[in-house]
DNA sequence: CTGAAAGCGCTAACAA
DNA sequence: TTGTTAGCGCTTTCAG
């Protein structure tokens, strides 16, 4: 492994002209630029990234902090954040936190340790003291699927309250009125989600019965679980609504081994997936824009860390609706095979 | 930002003082040793990562190099080994190569560059040049997924000969015998899939039908319009094998747009996902025990770093047959709900 | 426009 | 058992 001395040698100059011609910053004679950029490439030459990053206390790293990668929300955004991170010189750092703040707060303490110049996380529902956690560090920060009351952070988000909203609007104009929730207790977003389901009932002047609402842990056991205690109810429910792809997930399994027929009994879930129109009936998604919040996230990030005086700014992105068979209860029956779907689905999700 | 400076003053002692008691290499008195760690805690001391790395010419990067982690298979063999690395005080940094011979070469250099410690890579199929670049590093390496001939380098796959063909031999058994079959054709994987399946082809006197073999990009769209080529054919085939998850996501979409049935026409593919026995009918899979490798590759790396001097190996691990309905020409119409499916499979992708 | 030299924070000889 | 010190490879004043 050469260093900047052998490049510097070997182009009969001073180590400072190499590091000057490297990172472009300050004027060099086309002459000796030649000659560096020639012993560059004679001794295959990279500069040594803990070296410069000791000396600017700066690295190219950033962390992605998300609960779980394996979650194809997140895999998605993590892809795109990786591919525009990538083309910035950016190497993206990977921390699963399964919403526990003692791994969140070690993980963040790490990107301190490392100097990351930049952090993309979506918090855990400790809102506060994570939050505080995340300014304190003095690192460049995007919120992402989380949005957090007051944070002097940037933030790309959905519109979750309406959202939910719409989702629950168009589940009871297909007819039903006994629609329960399960709902992913572990972060903010599944209480906003709730307040969107509460917005679009209370103004027909309904409500949720209390049994019906499960706050839950996002996991698709828990969610298989929740489905079917709610279907042994005395008072069942017509109609289910999963705020998000895993819960969704858990629940169609439990559906399909109560053998509930549907959509007589209403499903929908938040998230699309490679699977929602493939499985029997297809499944109506209130879908995120993934790719987008990914890729908005990514740039934001950048941005702050080129300029650290921006005001602070929050994206918010629509998601979108995605009618299918699972809420279809006013013309049952249409065969799967002639309903259209979409191929190459910008927001779908494995 | 204090450092090693700072507690050194604090404690009354030296930097290599400070420094022995953080790492515990060297013996230090017990008095010492407190007084130090009253000092870090006090100070809330951490010591910086690059100096550290620069000092010793290593890193706890260990480097993530696959395909794409919104594919399922590589996002949860991504979590594992995240989940591992963190547990022995490793960080991950993840790389999406897109089976692009150039991208993982410029990521390969960037762990270079980086120092990092060790690298898990599911190589591209310009699987020579690949290795070359990798074993040039001189950086301890685990292949995953893709199994490389003579490489010096430790590893962790499945058989996928053996796999391919007894997916293959239970087709046949059904009573398929017109079986098509696409293949992701970047990586050697599918190639050795293709074999398997001939394997067990031969064994029975028959062979591929030559045009009802497709080797394709390993993504959706790719599968699906193959699947419909394939179904356009004079001589239709009466069954379809897909060697990955993504090709089999697109191929089910195209069965249903053409209102092809199942199981009268045969399906499977590889790896077990959420989806899979959620379709309906629900889908025969080769299910990879994608867990075990995330876990068994990110332990045999910590094991490699830690001593280079051990042998080469190369674990085996055994994919599993799961057989749902959409192979099961024999007995038709078990209604879907009576069938049990595993609610926790460890093998299973979302 | 270029060079000399200091020093980022840490570890590891070597000394004591 | 502890301290002194050199130096990892780079960038960035400061001089020229």
């Amino acid at each position: 492994m050469s260093s900047i001395k052998d490049v510097a040698k070997a182009a009969g100059v001073s180590t400072a002209t190499v590091s000057r011609v490297l990172s472009g910053t300050d004027y060099v004679s086309k002459e000796v630029t030649e000659k560096v950029e020639a012993a560059v490439k004679e001794l295959n030459y990279r500069p040594n990234r803990a070296a410069r990053s000791l000396r600017t206390q700066k690295s190219n790293i950033v962390g992605l902090v998300v609960a779980d990668i394996h979650n194809p929300f997140f895999s998605l955004i993590g892809r795109i954040v990786q591919d525009v991170a990538f083309e910035n010189g950016y190497n993206v750092f990977l921390c699963n936190t399964d919403e526990d703040p003692k791994k969140e707060e070690a993980y963040l303490k790490i990107m301190r340790d490392e100097n990351a110049s930049g952090i993309i996380i979506a918090p855990t529902h400790q809102t506060t003291q994570s939050v505080e956690n995340i300014i304190n560090l003095g690192i460049p920060t995007v919120l992402i699927d989380r949005q957090v009351e007051n944070a002097e952070l940037d933030g790309v988000f959905i519109d979750n309250i309406n959202a939910a909203k719409r989702l629950m609007e168009h589940c009871l104009q297909q007819g039903y009125h006994k629609i329960a929730a399960i709902i992913g207790g572990g972060s903010k977003t599944g209480k906003l989600r709730y307040r969107g389901m509460l917005d679009a009932l209370n103004s027909h002047n309904k409500s949720f019965d209390k049994n019906k609402v499960k706050f839950i842990e996002a996991h698709i056991d828990d969610g298989y679980r929740a489905t079917k205690e709610l279907l042994q109810l005395n008072n069942q429910p017509d109609a289910l609504i999963a705020t998000n792809v895993l819960l969704g997930a858990g629940a169609i399994k439990a559906l399909r081994e109560l053998n509930i027929p549907i959509p007589e009994f209403g499903f929908a879930c938040f998230d699309d997936s490679v699977w929602a129109p493939l499985v029997n009936p297809s499944v109506t998604v209130m879908a995120q824009p993934a790719i987008e919040i990914g890729r908005t996230a990514m740039e934001m990030l950048i941005n702050r860390i080129n300029n650290q005086n921006l005001s602070y700014r929050e994206v918010i992105l629509r998601a979108e609706l995605i009618e299918r068979e699972s809420t279809n209860r006013l013309i049952i029956s249409s065969p799967v095979a002639q309903r259209p779907f979409p191929i190459n689905h910008g927001n779908s999700v494995l």
